[in-house]
DNA sequence: CGCCGACTTGAGCAATCTCAATCATGGTGG
DNA sequence: CCACCATGATTGAGATTGCTCAAGTCGGCG
C-alpha cells in the first residue's frame, strides 16, 4: 500500500532523440552522435526515420523507485511504456485481491502491448522492481502512427510474436517441468551464450524469481541447493555455473526422484 | 493432389469469398461448415473489401481427420491456418521428445499468428481434434497484404492482444490456483451467458481437458467429482451448473483444503 | 552492537502424481 | 443378439512434490 507517486524524475526526450543526450543513453555516443534514444531500442530497429521523430515528440523519460506503481490493471492506457534501466514486474490481479506475477521486463523491452485506438485498459499492473527508468510514448499519437506506418507496425507485430512466443514457453515450463528443472532453464537462460563455464550475477532477487518460476522462496531455496549437484554455484546472488552444456543436457535428469542419481542404468 | 494421407478435402474457397454479398452463405445443408465466407470470420469483420477478396485468392478449405497434424512445430509457416469447425490443438515439442499441450482453438480462431515476411517457422505443433475444417490463406499474401491494409493489421494486432491476454490468464491459472479452482474457472468460461442455471456438453474429452488444465486425467476426475459438492453435475460429457453464480462466488472456497470454511462434510 | 531483510533449513502436511484395478460405453464381428 | 474388445472415465492406495509453519543463519547498515 504504498502510494508515494514515487516519480522521481520525468523529462522530454525528444531531445535525447534529436540529439543523444548523456543522461538518457548513458553511453558515450561516441560516432553515433545523432543515433536517437528510441533509434537505440531493438523494437524499434528498423522503424522509419519520420516516424521514429514524430513518435518522439511528447516521448517522456520518467524514473521510478522501487515498488512504485507505473501503471494499474484496469487503467485507460495512456502510453507506450518501455524500460531503459532496470525491471518492471507485470501483476494480474484476481477479483479477490490475490495478486500474481505474469512477467517481468528489462532493459529494452515494452512493458505492454501495442495500442489499440478506442478506449481500451491494461490487463495487469506493472510495478518497479528496484530503481527504474522508462520511455513512455502517448498512446493515442502511437496508435495513429501505427496505422501509418506499415514499418512500426511491423515492429509491434513482432514483438507480439516474440512475447506469444514466450508465453507458450513459460506455460510449457509450468506444465511440464517440477521446480528443479525450471530453475535449471532458467538459470540456462541467463547464462551469456558462448562460453561453457561462466559466472554472473542474478538480475533480481530470489524472492521475485521464485515468484517468476511459480514457487515458493523456501522451495526455490532447495531447487538451489539441488543444483549445486549439477555444476550451479551460488553465493548469495552470484552464480557460477561451471558447465553450461553439461547442465543443459542434465536438464531432463534434475527433477526425475532420486533414483538416478549417480547415472545409474535402469 | 497433396499429401491426401491425411486430408480428406481440399477446396477452392475463392468463389465463396468473392460472392460475399451473401449468397454463399449457407447454400446447402452440408455436414460441417462448409465454403463460408472470410467475411463471416469475426477476426477479418473490420477488414476492408478489396484486402479480402485478395486474400481469398488461393484460400483453400482443407478438412482434416483425428490427430492428423496440420502443420508441425519447426516447419516453415506456409499459412495462416483458421479453424472454421472442430477443435485444434497446438503442441510443444521439447528437445527430449515430450509434447506438451499448450492451447485449444475453435471455430473461428486463428491457430497461429500473424505471418512475418521473411522465413519463420512455427513454433508450436497443430493437431486435429476429432474431424476438422480449417481456412488456410497462404502466408506470403497474407504478409504482403498486412503492410498494404491498416484494417488486416489492426484486426491481427487485436488476435494478437487477445491472444496474449489470454495466455496470461492461463499463467496466473496455473500459478495461483489449484486443480479444482482451475477446473471451475474452465467450466465457468463454457457456461452461456445469462443464465444462471445452465446445462451444456463438454467441447472435447476430459483426457484433453486434463491437458489444458495441467493436470492428470485422474485428477480431473477427482476435481470433477469435488465440484459436484458445489453444484456442478456431470454425467459422461453433459455437464450442468445448478448456480453460475454461486459457483464464481466460491471459486475461492474451492480449493481451500478441508480447513476452514465450515464446509460439508461428504 | 543489534536489528532487519533476505535467505536457508527443518518437519509435517496437503495436493498431485503414479500405478493399478474397475467400470461404463460403444463398436464389431460372429 | 450377444460376447468381446478398445477406449475413456472413475476409484483406490501409496509415493512424491511442493507448501506451510517455524526457526535459524547470514550480511549489511544505522
Amino acid at each position: 500500500m504504498r502510494e508515494a507517486r514515487t516519480v522521481s524524475h520525468s523529462s522530454d526526450v525528444a531531445l535525447a532523440v534529436a540529439s543523444a543526450s548523456g543522461k538518457i543513453g548513458r553511453r558515450d555516443a561516441g560516432a553515433a552522435a545523432d543515433a536517437p534514444t528510441l533509434r537505440d531500442l531493438a523494437l524499434f530497429a528498423h522503424v522509419d526515420e519520420p516516424t521514429l521523430r514524430r513518435l518522439a515528440v511528447d516521448a517522456k523519460v520518467e524514473t521510478y523507485s522501487d515498488s512504485a506503481v507505473i501503471f494499474r490493471q484496469g487503467d485507460p492506457v495512456a502510453s507506450v511504456v518501455i524500460v531503459l534501466s532496470g525491471h518492471v514486474k507485470l501483476l494480474r490481479t484476481a477479483p479477490n485481491g490475490d495478486e500474481t506475477l505474469v512477467g517481468i521486463r528489462g532493459k529494452g523491452e515494452n512493458v505492454g502491448d501495442a495500442p489499440a485506438l478506442g478506449g481500451e485498459t491494461y490487463g495487469v499492473s506493472a510495478e518497479a522492481v528496484g530503481a527504474v527508468s522508462v520511455v513512455k510514448l502517448p498512446a493515442g499519437r502511437f496508435a495513429r502512427l501505427l496505422r501509418e506506418s506499415p514499418a512500426l507496425c511491423a515492429a509491434m507485430m513482432q514483438d507480439a510474436r516474440d512475447k506469444i512466443g514466450a508465453l507458450i514457453s513459460e506455460i510449457e515450463s509450468l506444465k511440464a517441468l517440477n521446480a528443479d528443472q525450471r530453475l535449471a532453464r532458467f538459470i540456462l537462460g541467463l547464462c551469456p551464450p558462448g562460453e561453457d563455464q561462466c559466472r554472473f550475477r542474478l538480475p533480481y532477487d530470489k524472492r521475485l524469481i521464485a515468484q517468476q518460476l511459480g514457487v515458493k522462496q523456501e522451495t526455490l531455496s532447495r531447487a538451489f541447493a539441488k543444483l549445486r549437484d549439477y555444476g550451479v554455484r551460488t553465493e548469495t546472488r552470484d552464480v557460477r555455473v561451471e558447465s553450461v552444456s553439461r547442465l543443459l543436457a542434465q536438464c531432463d535428469d534434475i527433477g526425475r526422484g532420486t533414483r538416478t542419481a549417480g547415472g545409474e542404468p535402469r
